[in-house]
DNA sequence: GGGTGGTTTGAATCCTCTT
DNA sequence: TAAGAGGATTCAAACCACC
């Protein structure tokens, strides 16, 4: 790993021609994406800070006709500021983003809200919003509100257009002990050793994330290899993760403190092996078998018989692969999928799941023999 | 229970003197909250349409459609509209509240980013934001994101200043087994008994809310007694939990079918009647543990291997919490479950038992560290 | 009557590739 | 770019039919 801040010739003069990996980028957020290529990276963390100090560079709204005594002003005039500095790195931020690339974003009620709305507004498509539910949160001392117990995630598309955006369904489900991955996750806060203390014992950052939650934003959202951005990058825990499981990233810190931190913590992650990275995938995954080509294996015959789950109905085979079900003067013929449909008066049905072939041990999906034609395609 | 379109004089020529209650008005809810005398309700509670877009239809995996919200009143053209409806209902509202009083509004990530948004924008003072857990959402049919399987709700004063609004912490804690009550609530959706019917039996309204969740937004922010304003009211959840707790209401709805439910419904609610307590409370159950977790708590590490009970299998473990065996060119991988009966040659299999890992005092079951996890939950 | 197994349903921005 | 076709995808709870 390397900082870019160390190394001779830092402070690029224009877009750098290639993506930097495994760094941290030293400045702020805003300049530093815009160094970065377009479309060039896989996915997109962001934990901005939500009690922002004025920017020089971000101009106040002019409000001279709103009393400035009124408690109101100083409220909108901070909201202005902050949406102000949200769209900026949104707009940097969906720039460097590949069109089929995700954004995380996390916050809490004080800046949720704004950030939400404001994805939305520059185009952006909110695939879920994503409860983190402290299981140690800190408790309400004064008795006056519910304990504030959890935290929100956005996760994005950068346009209601991309559609082929990484989600790791199977490997999700699989994960989740074969039920599909809920919008609320159930996860302590940052303490103990993971935690990161200086000399004196005191935190190096005040907001430190745990990696348990990284670990599921990157396992749900990237492949192995990807690059994941994180603007606000603090003490790394993006980079950690990241490492981790063999994902590279790119972090971007103002604070040379906390750089120093995630350098060091960074550096003693020791990576998963790629054998261990690999997940589950799902069907969508495999290559498509055409039915045809279960005919020219010889698996299934011209003049042969298919029959729905349980045994009553059939349908002739073709040799162009085609079936016919003939019953009371209605007949049907097509795929596979059509005439299942037809035959159980549906708009659509898995013709693979659906049509049986009698074997000595019963009946059987034509879907096992298409694993039998996979299986031979490896070998 | 009067409903005001029944009422001779109906139609109010201008601010009425005295605020009515337990009645349902008839009509929109700009105009309707404009008729009632400024800082008089307590509490406003406040389910807006959320603004869904929804592209098509979509089929259960079973091929049956599902009955999506497409009613009239969910229509927006575009977000402006949206926001200039939501301010414009939010500023009657405001008039009408108590210095002192709160108001709840709920929704989905489709508007509740914008309804905290404007809240802020209009000098409105967050307290907090509340997470539904639904113990039975609706699951993600296509396998395309997470499920959607929680709601949020926000509980605001009416500004900064407004530092007497009611809470009451020590009914609330005492609701909740002496425990702090936290920021997500885990309650089921509406259904069964509670859920209204008409005579063919189809859901009279499309998104009613379940009355455990109006118990407690009551029973926290209201005292007995007090007058809850509901600007959207439906069916009346609203009405029929304020009558059962002794307080009073306010509705407001422009649909006549909805008016006709809501008013029997409430007609039936004896005030005496022990609350739904039961419901609200049996839902504490222990929290699951999936294999994953253990994974993102550093337990398990990708590349460890796990063992049977005898020592002489193992199988891989992966980041996403998958099993990879592999025996004579044979190989399983799926959960610690699939793989455990696949290599046992069963149909099922309690994973968490059957595999174990090496320790310094031999062969441990993988179960014993969710009682490290469970231990760290509940501390 | 009680247990069992199949059916229904719920605020949802829910597919993807080829032609 | 629009149209057509292949074929992948669900969890908890209530309800109902049937032993």
């Amino acid at each position: 790993m390397r900082t870019a801040s160390k190394r001779p010739g830092a402070g690029f003069a224009s877009v750098l021609p290639s993506l930097p990996r495994d760094v941290i980028l030293k400045g702020d957020c805003i300049p530093m994406m815009e160094k970065l290529p377009a479309k060039s990276v896989d996915l997109i963390f962001a934990d901005p800070p939500y009690n922002l100090q004025l920017q020089g560079d971000l101009h106040r709204p002019d409000q001279s006709r709103v009393d400035a005594v009124d408690d109101a002003w100083d409220q909108f005039s901070d909201f202005a500021a902050y949406d102000a500095f949200t769209r900026a790195w949104l707009l940097s931020a969906r720039r460097v983003l590949k069109p089929d690339g995700g954004l995380w974003v996390i916050g809490s009620y004080h800046n949720i809200f704004r950030l939400g709305t404001i994805l939305q507004d520059l185009g952006f498509w909110i695939l879920n919003d994503i409860v983190w539910r402290k299981t140690n949160p800190m408790p309400n001392f004064r008795g006056r509100r519910f304990a504030n117990a959890h935290e929100t995630l956005i996760w994005a598309a950068p346009s209601p257009k991309a559609k082929r955006y990484t989600f790791n369904y199977d490997a999700l489900k699989t994960f989740n002990d074969d039920l599909q991955m809920r919008s609320d996750w159930t996860l302590p806060i940052c303490t103990g050793e993971e935690r990161l203390k200086d000399e004196t014992g005191r935190k190096v950052h005040p907001t430190q994330k745990p990696e348990s939650l990284l670990y599921r934003v990157l396992l749900s959202t990237t492949k192995p290899g990807e690059t994941v951005l994180d603007p606000f990058f603090g003490t790394g825990t993006t980079g950690a993760v990241a490492k981790k499981l063999g994902r590279h990233f790119i972090g971007i810190e103002r604070e040379q403190s906390y750089i120093d931190a995630a350098e060091a913590r960074i550096e003693a992650v020791r990576p998963a092996d790629a054998p261990s990275l690999s997940v589950v995938q799902g069907k969508r995954a495999q290559p498509r078998i055409p039915f045809g080509t279960l005919l020219e294996a010889g698996l299934v015959k011209p003049g042969e018989r298919l029959y729905d789950p349980k045994g009553r109905l059939s349908a002739l085979v073709r040799a162009d692969a085609s079936l016919i079900y003939e019953k009371d003067g209605r007949r049907h013929e097509g795929s596979i999928h059509r005439v299942g449909a037809a035959v159980q008066g549906l708009e659509a049905c898995n013709g693979w799941v659906f049509w049986h072939m009698r074997t000595k041990e019963g009946l059987k999906p034509i879907d096992c023999l298409r694993d039998t034609v996979r299986g031979a395609l490896a070998a």
